[in-house]
DNA sequence: GTAATTGCGGGTATAATTTATCCGCTTTAA
DNA sequence: TTAAAGCGGATAAATTATACCCGCAATTAC
């Protein structure tokens, strides 16, 4: 019952970009902890989900496709991860033989949706707004880096 | 987002179980359509976690521990799967850099405690009696095997 | 007490997935 | 034309999930 670090590194990488307008990879990776080759793969992922637009050359680097108040948890996870669904018997039907009177299925499916309801309640202005806010508190952080928005 | 298939096997002898008194585990096993010898490394995860109770020798088998309408979703998830945590930097405290300060963490977590609260609404008896429902409607099915708890 | 049954637990093998890195290519702006 | 930046395809390493096997321990029937 867990995301993988890959959507973790994601949901890093668009909290970082709703508190600046553009970034390069290589400095959202630095400034979140993430290995800089790998979030390049998974910033594709979101760009082909249509959650950011990318900038090559000179100057370049990646924006949000839209205002992070559109962006939901449930946006950049199903880019990830894929739809969210518990079980694996929903996700290739007709797999499973007890699939035509499953109880299971039916309570998991309903869960599962709720699920993503919760998903995507979340958008990544309030995000970025209450981590501002943790910042103000995590003073040794602080100093240490000097910021989320603006390294 | 995804049980594993393991989760899957455990729900599947539960809700077996709920609707049997006793039954070995190749019984179950040939039921619910799952390998007898990988079943086996799942009951006894479930017998570790207090769910059922193994009775060993001739006439053996194994039984729930408590009435199904005790089993939840919950117990069984968590005795399978571990823990129902969407972040893995909730896993292992100490290990994520940015754990101090970290919006993401507070609402994955306030979601996971939801989804739980989700998976302990739901028991055994309650899926059982839907499932028979259900069976009731699967002719075809039911012309196979002859039903869900007596085989 | 012996034999048959049934779960225990440990080990192993295989496959799938996740995580991470590398490199030549294309696009873009200066 | 050149340097910067992302693209995409390949690959390697690590981890986890799935499945099976076998000798042992417990239990019951005889
Ligand atoms: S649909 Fe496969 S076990 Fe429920
Ligand atoms: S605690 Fe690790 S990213 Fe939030």
């Amino acid at each position: 019952m867990q995301l993988t670090r890959q959507g973790d590194y994601a949901m890093r990488a668009i909290l970082f970009l709703a508190a600046s307008p553009q970034a390069r990879i290589q400095e959202i990776a630095r400034a979140q902890f993430v290995p800089k080759e790998y979030l390049a793969k998974i910033v594709q992922k979101l760009s082909q989900a249509g959650i950011v637009t990318t900038h090559r050359g000179v100057g370049g680097g990646i924006t949000l496709a839209r205002p992070p108040e559109e962006i939901t948890l449930l946006d950049v996870v199903e880019a990830i991860e894929g739809p969210v669904a518990l079980n694996s018997c929903f996700i290739r039907p007709g797999e499973c033989p007890r699939e035509s009177y499953c109880a299971i299925h039916a309570e998991l499916e309903h869960i599962g949706n709720t699920l993503a309801r919760m998903f995507a309640n979340v958008n990544f202005a309030d995000l970025a707004k209450k981590e501002a806010a943790l910042c103000k508190g995590a003073k040794a952080w602080r100093l240490e880096t000097g910021g989320v928005g603006e390294m």
